[in-house]
Formats: structure tokens, C-alpha cells, sequence
DNA sequence: TATTGTTATACTCTATAACTATA
DNA sequence: TATAGTTATAGAGTATAACAATA
């Protein structure tokens, strides 16, 4: 009757606290990023560049990392050039494409938020573990991650597939 | 000079991989309850009417524990109850208030739901760990979430606290 | 006076579709 | 023909402020 589709309740335990653990650093975060004058998905759009191998993306890869449509980034695009934190310029191989780079403004302002973003995670998350446990929890999430990039996002597909 | 407040590498490692599953797991999850015709918020109030102690809440109440504006709970709850998934009635001991419960579809809607969206986590969440780690996991999951109930949550502070 | 809930309103964001330019 | 990006547009959702009713 009150199926609950085969989940032991240690299942559901750990579910139901990722989810509300995930949910409640989610919204510190996005009130912390608020401070700086950022939104969470234009912080993501600085520190995909950020963490990109030569500091720049197309539009479209990064929009598809990100799970938004073009013309959703085109809009934040074009919010973060005109707040001078990123410039799009035409790729040099293709001339359909833009790349989206950081500017300089962009990468202070990146070093602006994070300690204050830092201060957030460490309060909410880190302080109630241990060394050892935090070491734990990170090596399990790492995994968990890994299989979600693996498993063919059966639930998260990517825009244009339209095949 | 790069500042990054102070974390260590395994703090950080943490810190990315549980904002990346969180969100994709987010992402995965809003994708499943949208076949039941459900967005996130939606499933979030149902589940917390589902959870409530008598089965019923008040609609400040609920809308402090989501962190949500009062009337965004208002409009949320007017859609929900147009869909027959929950009922509002004044309350019996303080007429100003406004108890919002369960109707019998919307606990429908919710053993409907709660299938696809527990084969979900399975898949993503689940299926990389062991019994023995999937314990662990939630153990430390559940420390950090009653941590984070305990803690002041200053950086979501409830709405109308205007001092 | 303070609180509960709703409403009126404005704003932000997102996506779909149409369009331009290039491959 | 297919792809990259933008634009026009419309829709969903959220919050602020004003309001009515009650404590």
C-alpha cells in the first residue's frame, strides 16, 4: 500500500538528509552570493570559466555543462559583460561560435565572494566533522559523483539532442 | 593571493563534489517529478504536509520551513488545491490562520510519485555504494543536517523576523 | 499594535521559436 | 542541411507592499 518503491529506510535515511542538507547549503550559499551582487547560476557561469583548462568556453559547451538553454545564457551572458566580468569575443577557428572569457574584473570579483563563500560552507558543513570524517564524506560523494558523470544522464539530458 | 579562504584541499574536495551531486541530483529529480506534473516546490510541500505531525500545517509555518515568501505560498497553494492535491481550511483556535492539509489525492499523487522518484536516487545516489557506506554516508549526512537545524541560520533567516 | 493570509504589481528568469550567419 | 548565437516573446514563479481580518 504505502509503497515506497523498495528503499530500506536506511536508504531513505540518507536521502532524505541529502536532500534537505543539499537544499539548506544551496539557499546559504545563494544568500551569501547575493552580498557580491552575483546569482548562484551566474557564479557557476564564473567558475566554469574559472576552472576551464585555458580560461574559456563557447557558448554553447557552456551552456550545455550548465543544463540551461542558449538563449538563457545569452541573457546571464550578456547581464555578466555588461557588469564587466566577462567579454565574448568571435572564436578564432570557427566564426559561428563566441568564446566566453573572464575578464579581469571578473576574477576579482570571483576572489571577492570566495572566502565569505568559504566562511558559508565551513560553518554549515564542516564544522560538525571530524578531520577523518570529512575525509570519508568526500571520498564517498567523489564517487557518487563519478557514477553520475558516467551514467548516461538519462534524467539531465543535454539541450540540443533533438535527434 | 588566491585566497580560498583558508580551506584545505580535502575541504574543498568535499565542498565540489557535494554541490555537484546535489545538483545533479536536484537536476535528475525536478526532471522525474515533472512527468507527475509536479515541480520541485510543489513536491516539497506535499511532502512536508505528508510529514507533519496531525497532517496538517499552517500556511506561515510552511512557508518559513521551505523558505519561501508568504505570498509565493499563497500562490503555490492556490495552484495546488485548483489541482485537488490540497485543502485549506481557517483554523479552529486562531481565526486568523489557515490550516492547509492533504487531500486524499494529494496522498495519491504523492505513493505516484514516490516510485520513480526513489528509482532515481537509486541510480544516482545509491547504486555506487556499499550497504556499509551507504550507513556511513547517511550518518554523517545526518550530523551535518542536525548541525545545520541547531545552527542559527543566519544566512536564511525566515521572512517576516524584521526585527 | 502585531500577526495571518491574500492580492496587486512589478520584476527576474527561462525556454520556444524565428532569424542571421557560417560550416 | 546543420550548427552557433541572438532576439522576440510569452509564461512561470517570486517577492514587496498594501490591505483586511483577527489577536
Amino acid at each position: 500500500m504505502t509503497d515506497d518503491g523498495g528503499l530500506s529506510p536506511a536508504e531513505l535515511e540518507a536521502f532524505f538528509a541529502l536532500e534537505e542538507v543539499g537544499s539548506l547549503l544551496a539557499h546559504a550559499v545563494e544568500q551569501q552570493l547575493r552580498s557580491v551582487g552575483l546569482t548562484t547560476v551566474q557564479f557557476k557561469i564564473l567558475m566554469s570559466l574559472f576552472a576551464a583548462a585555458d580560461g574559456q568556453l563557447r557558448m554553447t559547451d557552456l551552456a550545455d555543462s550548465l543544463v540551461v538553454s542558449r538563449s538563457g545564457l545569452t541573457y546571464q551572458a550578456g547581464l555578466l559583460e555588461k557588469a564587466g566580468l566577462i567579454a565574448r569575443a568571435p572564436s578564432p577557428d570557427d566564426d559561428r561560435s563566441t568564446t566566453v572569457s573572464l575578464t579581469a574584473g571578473g576574477r576579482e570579483r570571483i576572489f571577492a565572494v570566495l572566502p565569505g563563500h568559504m566562511e558559508v560552507v565551513r560553518r554549515l558543513l564542516l564544522d560538525p566533522l571530524s578531520p577523518e570524517e570529512l575525509g570519508t564524506l568526500s571520498g564517498l560523494l567523489t564517487r557518487v559523483r563519478d557514477h553520475m558523470r558516467t551514467d548516461p544522464p538519462r534524467s539531465a539530458a543535454p539541450r540540443s539532442r533533438k535527434k
